[in-house]
DNA sequence: CCCAGTGATTAACAAAAGATAAGAAATAGT
DNA sequence: ACTATTTCTTATCTTTTGTTAATCACTGGG
């Protein structure tokens, strides 16, 4: 727990610097949870609202639409894991959360968050950074789907930062995240040897 | 200049509730901004990091990809217009604001902003509930070009709360918001209405 | 070592989108 | 009111994707 506790610190410090007396505000409502391949995480707790920090493991993040799961993000260690939308609107989330691997996180509840928040303007500095990060990845995102193709977008993910994905996660669920069917992905991947 | 302030208090307000000294903190960094209707706010002004809050008149938001414009947002009166990325990370923006009309706008620098939130609790809560308010509406806008096609993009935009768009926006500025070329959204529109 | 189950590829066809160009409709300016 | 521009629609053709189904490749269990 200590171990886990001061990677979650490390993770937390990449936004705001804490004092002792700030990271100890956040310590009693950390919990630990393991999760095996398959399990899902967000969908019976979205209602409790929880966020984690995956410290093993490989997760990811689905809708359903039409009884048909469409993957859109992917979660890997040293990063947190929440359906955070669904967190900071109160509405129950329409995505789930799953194990891709056994996986091991620090879990707290949004609702302890939002307290800290109140109580502490460092804290309430790190929801902000926190929202702003999102933020970011998310206009990013947007903006690729809007002007790149499908192949641009998969060009762009092999020779972009994201060599975890390319690495870890399935095609089939790299195709959900690209916006495209997986028989799609496995005909642009036979373009690009062609060249 | 008294009564646009007003308008500006009261959008800031939906977020956090004032009191008179905290939006005294604000009001000397408020200046006037009125555009003509073709002109542009954020290419510029891009690395003054300037925030604006759109008194009157409509603006679109555009990418420049290959020497084609991609827009991918409009402003309404009552909102916050800004390249807010570029004003968060720091880095020069890659998108251009334009005035669809003749615009009248309250501007503030991003670099004041921040000093606000050095020294307010209040309006870092602020900061942290714009960007939550960015990313939500970024997450879905992302989630619905992922999981819906262009026509049910378009029938959700003519059905969704987003009247705004389909009643003052050119349908070729619609099509870039939509993902798709202008003449791809003239044979949606003909197919829907064959129905 | 074989077999079942899953994931990836390939094939064939239908539907939709992109590109380009030409024509119709709407708008703005004089 | 008329012309010039811009915007929207329509048409044609090519490219790409979705869909469905069959095949191939890989993995893990017995």
């Amino acid at each position: 727990m200590l171990d886990s506790a001061t990677s979650l610190r490390t993770a937390i410090e990449r936004f705001v610097k804490l004092t002792q007396e700030e990271w100890e505000m956040l310590l009693p409502c950390l919990k630990e949870l393991e999760l095996q391949k398959g399990e899902l995480f967000a969908k019976e707790v979205a209602r409790a609202h929880l966020v984690g920090f995956l410290l093993e493991g490989n997760m990811r993040h689905f809708y359903t639409k039409d009884g048909v799961e469409q993957t859109t993000y992917f979660y890997f260690e040293g990063h947190f894991v929440s359906s955070y939308i669904s967190c900071i609107t109160g509405k129950p989330s329409e995505l789930t959360i799953e194990a891709l691997t056994d996986c091991k996180l620090l879990t707290f509840s949004y609702t302890d968050m939002r307290k800290l928040f109140d109580v502490s303007h460092k804290w309430e500095r790190f929801g902000r950074l926190i929202a702003e990060y999102l933020a970011i990845g998310l206009e990013e995102r947007m903006a690729d789907l809007l002007l790149l193709s499908p192949e641009e977008r998969y060009i762009k993910l092999l020779e972009g930062g994201k060599q975890k994905i390319i690495e870890r996660i399935p095609q089939q669920y790299i195709s959900g995240y690209l916006g495209i069917t997986p028989v799609s992905l496995s005909r642009i991947r036979q373009r690009l040897l062609k060249k």
